[in-house]
DNA sequence: AATCAGATACAT
DNA sequence: TGTATCTGATTG
């Protein structure tokens, strides 16, 4: 064990090979963080990955500075897990560590020395940059790695600092621990004195004179009678701007009220009243049953079930039993949003040993889950993918929920890894057991189920017996050409949604595309906007009044003019969901008509007062982006209305059917929750389309025998395994040179129907770097792993061309 | 990622 | 000729 492997936390393929010292090899363990010397002068936070005893013979190992870690912060479960994810998914280690934990953990030359308590320094034996970090530290206590730089020449920091440690005159502050203090949150409540003493009058009496404190006091005890269970935040009494806190501290100096701290996770989670859960149904009995046999038998589940057919019930189920058998629960969702229906419940009968995990809250937070992780402190963790990473003891269960979402595997963010697959790696690893569930499962997880590698269960049915909605084709083409529509609204449309609207209930409209119009083209000349970063035409957006590049981020002033001939007729080209909004707005000018997207989503708590306004029947329409087809579950809404159904078809990607089918359904199970009437309406040109007119008639194992024909029929997943190579640089010329050759390389080597392109990516230029790709198309099965080690071989000797190592090189596994 | 050596560009 | 800037290689 005289070597070590070390994972730094840098974008860089492998380990390095580190010494451990000797008076440390009977304390290092495997997944221990540790302080390492790496370049000229940088110390970086590594993971013990690997031990073993060969000397290194091309280069000289470095020695391991200290141990930051008592115990392992990684169990081995981890490791291996890590190991997998960076074989399968062709990333780097380094790239996992610096998604995995938060920044915190991994503190680079932050790091601070401290002096030992009661040591005397023998100043003789020491050399005048010991000399110089001792009398810092005597002045100061603690010092910063980057502050030594002031007085002492950098080369010499890394050795001075060993010395020292070896010495045992200094040593290396681990001071996270104590860097995060838990929030307290304040909270107010009418004094004791008040409620017992019963003078109500006399105090409103003597708040006569001072209004506002009247109206906050009645305000506040209004609330506390309601439901003396329930906490008042503070910081909500002043939310509206009619209180302020002057307001408050009056009638605290009064002692009529008073305020308490209370500690509380920080992310907010919800404090209403808990929705008594009704036992399981009949057929959610079976369908549990399913479930537990499935795990005895050491199988994971596909849990099919259609929109409110109770598959949270099942899960509560499940995550109750895996709790009463003393082990943790994963759950996992797409986004941090609107979890409700699963809080609610778990946070009254777990409180805090419920925990919430994603990449939106800060480093401090992370890095108390990661304690309470591993105190075993967090019995169930609610999260996102970046949760697969905590170093969980004991995890029994993992629920991936809306397994289908897209959300689980990003494209932009490296490492690219699908956590709906890594899950069930992971829960392997643990021994533990996971339910994928999902409206609309993803063809390749119905696949897996079908062919018995998971165990499929499908509820078909709506919780309470509610009937699902019943789908209606609109044939667009024939109502343009009798003359029957208004815009992109046939006559009909509009009637169905006067009628809904008549008798009191809400629509939703869905157009996922945002913007006003895709395109401002000018009229004479034909120019159009084009992005100055990306290959990209900029959307008008109308609200803002401006362009916008949806790809990265850009934004310019709206052009009055053709700035290239002048012209003042620019053309606006392409329907965005503004457009659709506006035109709503004015064939229901009396109604309330709202627009959920992203952009008019941007400002804080717009969503949330969004929701209750939906929730209270102040909105009549909501026209929106798929962002309506998540989370929103009101029991009004009795119809969905899909305009331009068409445009979400038409995209060049062999998953375009299958994601409008996933769209169209799950927007569709918001209607008619309670009232089982509820209607979709699909606008389209083609109401012969395969996919809509299997959507119309709802048989869902033909859908998914459509699109699986359709798949095997081109050679796509789940039949073959795609892998994209995706290269990038500022010069077009020499990226296309490089993609040129990484296909001949990759020709070489692979049969020539596995390979298609290099070709310009379908945004030939992101971000000012011009994009080409080449897609691999590897059989699935015993050869996949060969055929993968052969591209693994055609990377290492592109690689190896010194000319193409500028070049920014992204692998996407399961594409 | 960060650093450093070497190459190139540019002003004196 | 010296200095600023860029490019590419290397790190254990």
């Amino acid at each position: 064990m005289q070597y070590a492997q070390i994972i730094l936390p840098l974008n860089l393929k492998g380990t390095f090979t580190y010494k451990v010292p000797e008076e440390i090899q009977s304390t290092i363990q495997l997944g221990m963080r540790v302080l390492v010397p790496f370049g000229g002068k940088k110390i970086y936070t590594g993971i013990v990955f690997e031990f073993h005893d060969e000397e290194p013979t091309q280069f000289v190992a470095k020695e391991v500075i200290s141990i930051l870690d008592e115990q392992p912060i990684l169990p081995l479960e981890q490791i291996k897990f890590w190991k997998w994810l960076s074989e399968y998914y062709l990333c780097n280690l380094g790239e996992i560590y610096r998604f995995a934990f938060p920044s915190s953990l991994k503190l680079e030359s932050e790091t601070y020395l401290k002096l030992k308590p009661n040591i005397t320094v023998e100043f003789e034996n020491l050399d005048v940059n010991e000399m110089y970090l001792i009398q810092a530290l005597e002045v100061r206590q603690l010092i910063n790695l980057t502050d030594i730089e002031a007085f002492i020449p950098k080369k010499d920091i890394i050795k001075t600092i060993n010395s020292l440690i070896d010495l045992q005159y200094i040593e290396i502050d681990e001071k996270i621990a104590e860097k995060y203090k838990a929030k307290e949150v304040a909270y107010v409540k009418i004094t004791d004195e008040v409620l017992k003493n019963n003078n109500l009058t006399e105090i409103l009496l003597s708040l006569k004179r001072a209004q506002k404190q009247k109206d906050l006091f009645l305000h506040i005890l209004e609330k506390q009678t309601e439901n003396p269970d329930l906490h008042i935040k503070k910081s909500e009494l002043f939310e509206d701007g009619y209180f302020a806190s002057s307001h408050f501290k009056s009638l605290a100096d009064k002692n009529l009220v008073e305020e308490y701290y209370m500690q509380r996770d920080r992310i907010e989670s919800y404090e209403g009243e808990i929705e008594e859960v009704e036992e399981l149904t009949e057929i959610q009995k079976a369908a549990k049953n399913e479930v537990d046999e499935a795990f005895e038998e050491g199988r994971n589940v596909l849990l099919h079930g259609v929109t409110s057919s109770g598959k949270t019930h099942i899960y509560l189920e499940k995550i109750e039993e895996c709790i009463s058998e003393g082990k943790n629960v994963l759950f996992l969702l797409p986004e941090i949003s609107l979890t409700k229906q699963i809080t609610q419940r778990l946070e009254k009968k777990y409180g805090r040993q419920l925990g919430f995990y994603h990449q939106k809250l800060t480093d401090f937070e992370k890095v108390e889950i990661w304690r309470r992780i591993k105190n075993n402190d967090v019995k169930i963790l609610i999260a996102t993918r970046n949760a697969l990473f905590l170093p969980y003891l004991n995890l029994g269960l993992i629920v991936v929920d809306e397994e289908h979402d897209s959300g689980y595997k990003p494209r932009e963010v490296s490492p690219f890894f699908n956590a709906k697959d890594s899950a069930l790696v992971l829960a392997n690893f643990y021994g533990a057991n996971v339910i994928l569930g999902s409206a609309t499962p993803s063809v390749e997880s119905y696949y897996l189920a079908r062919k018995e590698k998971m165990k499929y269960i499908f509820l078909n049915e709506r919780f309470g017996n509610v009937k699902l909605p019943e789908f209606e084709l609109i044939n667009f083409k024939e109502a343009q050409d009798s003359k029957k529509v208004s815009g992109n609204f046939s006559l009909k449309l509009i009637d169905e949604i006067k009628k809904t609207l008549e008798e009191k209930n809400q629509t939703m409209i869905l157009h996922n595309r945002r913007g006003y119009a895709s395109v401002l083209e000018c009229e004479s000349c034909g120019y159009v906007n084009y992005c100055s970063n990306c290959d990209v035409v900029m959307t008008y957006h109308k609200a803002a009044n401006e362009m916008k590049c949806h790809y990265c981020g850009q934004r310019a002033s709206k052009p009055k003019t053709c700035p290239k001939c002048y012209s003042e007729n620019l053309n606006e080209r392409g329907v965005g969901v503004e457009q659709i909004h506006e035109e709503i707005s004015k064939i229901f000018p009396d109604n309330e008509v709202d627009r959920m997207d992203v952009d008019s989503m941007r400002k804080k708590f717009a969503y949330e007062k969004l929701y209750v306004k939906i929730e209270d029947g102040e909105t009549d329409i909501v026209v929106g982006t798929q962002m309506i087809s998540k989370g929103l579950d009101f029991d009004h809404i009795e119809l969905v209305a899909i305009p331009k159904a068409d445009s979400m078809l038409y995209v060049q990607d062999f998953r375009a059917e299958e994601r409008a089918y996933q769209l169209i359904t799950q927007v569709s199970g918001r209607a008619g929750r309670v009232s089982g009437k509820g209607r979709i309406l699909i606008q389209t040109f083609n109401p012969d389309h395969s996919v809509f007119q299997l959507i119309k008639m709802n048989n869902i194992s033909k859908i998914y025998k459509y699109f699986l024909t359709e798949r095997q029929k081109f050679n796509y997943p789940p039949f073959t395994k795609l892998i994209m190579i995706e290269l990038k640089h500022r010069r077009d010329e020499k990226v296309n040179r490089a993609s040129q050759f990484l296909g001949s390389v990759l020709r070489k080597y692979l049969p020539e129907d596995c390979i298609l392109g290099p070709e310009r990516s379908q945004i030939a230029r992101l971000n000012n770097l011009y994009q080409f790709q080449v897609m691999l198309k590897l059989p699935r099965g015993k050869n996949y792993d060969k055929f993968k080690s052969l591209v693994l071989l055609s990377l290492k000797e592109f690689d190896e061309i010194t000319a193409y190592q500028s070049i920014k090189k992204d692998v996407f596994v399961d594409f």
